[in-house]
RNA sequence: GUGCCCGUAGCUCAACCGGAUAGAGCACCAGCCUUCUAAGCUGGGGGUUACAGGUUCGAUUCCUGUCGGGCACGCCA
């Protein structure tokens, strides 16, 4: 079947008489096959158009199952309705042959010079080559990591955070406004056991001798923050210990209550210095914290203190509109939540007896705030062990008369590190994990950033440490990376001015691997969109994967630098497209675009 | 025990939210550097998609069951 084509032997960027280059070809044939769906009265239907990339070349560069799809309702043989929609498309200038196979497939072959005309669009859009207006300015929320600042970030934080980061940079490419948040839980008992615990070891540096808890916090950084307290204020804040460990007695040593009644009595004698030893370990950790990220390449819009939905009064004010809602009741002196009421699989106390809001009751007024905001959707990237947490959040957002379709949860599965194809024990009990920082110095910061987005956030990560760190075709970053170090090293030996390329006359490209590099680009914007649409930054990764090695491919194959000026210029604003592809994707994944390596 | 996630080549993983002959990389075997970076490329073997049913034009994908693995089941966060 003949479709529309245009003479692209002789066009050049001065004379052009074609058709603007259409970024999203899928979007174009989406768009004509609406409009025949109108046009036919078939519209109500309301059947999803969609277009495939075949694995078989010979299937076309796009295929599409709507007749079959429409075979059932419609009445009528798959292949009459195809033979029916494969003439409106006929009509696309940017197709060349429109054919109809199999049961009902409708194949679509771009148009060569469509294709060749790709590049030229890659080169003047530059940086924002893969952007795209899907999500039309919607104000989208991003929080993640939101580690409890009682220690160092672990290599579990780590794949959080790079894919929150990596989903942050998505979301934005594809047109949202996002805000990136961290919540810091800065209110609850885990920091009151840092700080007993940072107090203990100050403690000891004062020659007190300190049965130290062992469910207390047993990291070398507490003994850190001791040293540095102790510096800066030697024996201020030392005090009897038979008053600090007699009450605490009652309780069996290492049990909670234990530690409870400790943090009680630190309270105590500490009066209002307790309050500086608190904010003095979470300032700490925090900054600890912020650095480590950044140095990940991983940086925020807003830092969420937990603490100041307290001070506000937000917390209270959560629990009271639940209570207004009549979700609320009393039992053995708590309040609880009925969450069984969304779902859930028992109801959950959001006060305690003893008069404490629950984590989950600042979780419930976080989420309030974050509605109020006006974040037209809200996601939340979680660690795979709160999965249970779910039903109960969105009961509650759902009792607030709040839409729970606007709050989204990503789980991420944990990432077990392979050393010498062993396991690395880990243990944050015992403390012994593997921090980040170590992560990154072992790695580098590219290694870890792309091996974490390597699989599917829900899938279990297996790190193989010593192939991140590999200098081999087997590393994948390297592999991508180098793709780009290559083409920059071709440009810089060409010595003339890139800028000249964008307006190339690309006609010349015309072998298979050309035009098949060609598609690999008309794929990017596709690739983003998938990824922004599915939380999926993988996506990209496999993209870059597998345009570098379509890319390296062709270089070995393929001279660039060849004394015909036409075809050299054509392959050279070929491989330029490539870079900035590269370029743009690997900035999606925090991933440094090296020139050299 | 209950709930959620998962099971694809020897290993690690894809498969465009039901499409055509299930794809890569690693490992293994055989080749390619006086030519733009060999951190690269080319070729080869390798599968009953855990198993058994069901839904339909069509199933790795959806449903049910069995087996196997992970996680969660606090008035912790």
């Amino acid at each position: 079947m003949a479709g529309g084509r245009y003479n692209s032997g002789c066009v050049t960027a001065e004379n052009a008489v074609i058709p603007p280059v259409q970024p999203n070809f899928k979007s174009h044939f989406t768009d004509i096959l609406r409009n025949t769906l109108n046009d036919r009265g078939w519209a109500d239907l309301n059947l999803d158009i969609e277009f495939a990339r075949p694995r078989q070349s010979s299937h076309g560069d796009y295929s599409c199952n709507l007749a079959m799809q429409l075979a059932k309702p419609l009445r009528q043989k798959p292949r009459d309705i195809a033979q029916s929609l494969a003439t409106a498309l006929a009509a696309s200038p940017y197709l060349e042959k429109v054919e109809i196979a199999g049961a009902g497939f409708i194949n679509l072959f771009l148009a060569t010079s469509a294709k060749q005309q790709f590049s030229r669009y890659v080169l003047e859009s530059g940086e924002k080559f893969g952007h795209s207006n899907m999500g039309a300015g919607e104000k989208i929320q991003v929080e993640f990591v939101s580690a409890n600042p009682t220690g160092p970030l672990h290599v579990g934080h780590g794949r959080g955070a790079a894919f929150g980061a990596s989903l942050a940079n998505v979301l934005a490419a594809a047109g949202y406004s996002v805000t990136r948040e961290y919540y810091i839980n800065d209110a609850g008992r885990q920091m009151d056991i840092l700080a007993l615990s940072t107090w203990l070891r100050y403690l000891e540096l004062n020659g007190v001798a300190s049965a130290f808890p062992p469910n207390a916090y047993q990291g070398e950084y507490v003994r850190d923050m001791a040293r540095l307290i102790h510096k800066a204020h030697a024996g201020r804040y030392v005090h009897e210990p038979e008053l600090l460990f007699d009450s605490a007695a009652d309780s069996e040593a290492g049990t909670e209550a234990a530690l409870d009644g400790l943090i009680a009595n630190a309270k105590k004698l500490l009066g209002q210095d307790y309050a500086y030893i608190h904010n003095f370990v979470l300032n700490e950790q925090l900054g600890d914290c912020r650095n480590d990220l950044m140095e990940f390449g991983v940086t925020f819009d807003i830092w969420f203190s937990e603490q100041s939905l307290f001070d506000s009064g937000n917390v209270a004010q959560a629990v009271h509109l639940l209570e207004e809602g009549n979700y609320l009741y009393q039992q053995d002196g708590a309040k609880w939540f009925r969450s069984t009421h969304f779902g859930d699989e028992k109801d959950r106390v959001v006060q305690r007896e003893n008069g404490q809001f629950t984590y989950f009751a600042s979780d419930i007024a976080y989420h309030l705030n974050k509605f109020s905001r006006g974040f037209d959707r809200v996601i939340d990237i979680w660690g795979a062990d709160h999965h249970g947490y779910i039903s109960r959040v969105k009961g509650a957002i759902q009792a607030l008369a709040l839409d729970p379709g606007k709050l989204e949860i990503a789980l991420v599965q944990f990432a077990v590190l392979y050393r010498d194809g062993k396991k690395v024990p880990m243990s944050t009990r015992a403390g012994e994990f593997v921090t980040l920082r170590e992560l990154r110095q072992e790695v580098g910061t590219d290694a870890a950033r792309f091996f974490y987005v390597l699989r599917k956030s829900d899938q279990h990560l297996d790190f193989d440490l010593d192939l991140a760190k590999s200098q081999s075709t087997d590393n994948p970053v390297y592999y991508v990376q180098y793709a780009h170090a290559r083409v920059c090293s071709v440009l810089e030996q060409w010595d003339e001015d890139p800028g000249m390329l964008v307006t190339a006359d690309t006609s010349a490209l015309t072998g298979p691997a050309e035009l098949s590099l060609l598609q690999k680009l008309i794929d990017y914007p596709e690739t983003v969109e998938a990824a922004a649409r599915e939380f999926s930054p993988h996506l990209i990764a496999f993209y870059l994967k597998e345009l570098a090695g379509e890319f390296h491919s062709y270089y070995n194959s393929t001279r660039f630098l060849v004394p015909e000026m036409a075809v050299r210029l054509a392959r050279l604003a070929l491989v330029a497209a490539v870079r900035q592809v590269l370029n743009n994707g690997l900035k999606l994944l925090g991933v440094s675009a090296p020139a050299k390596m």
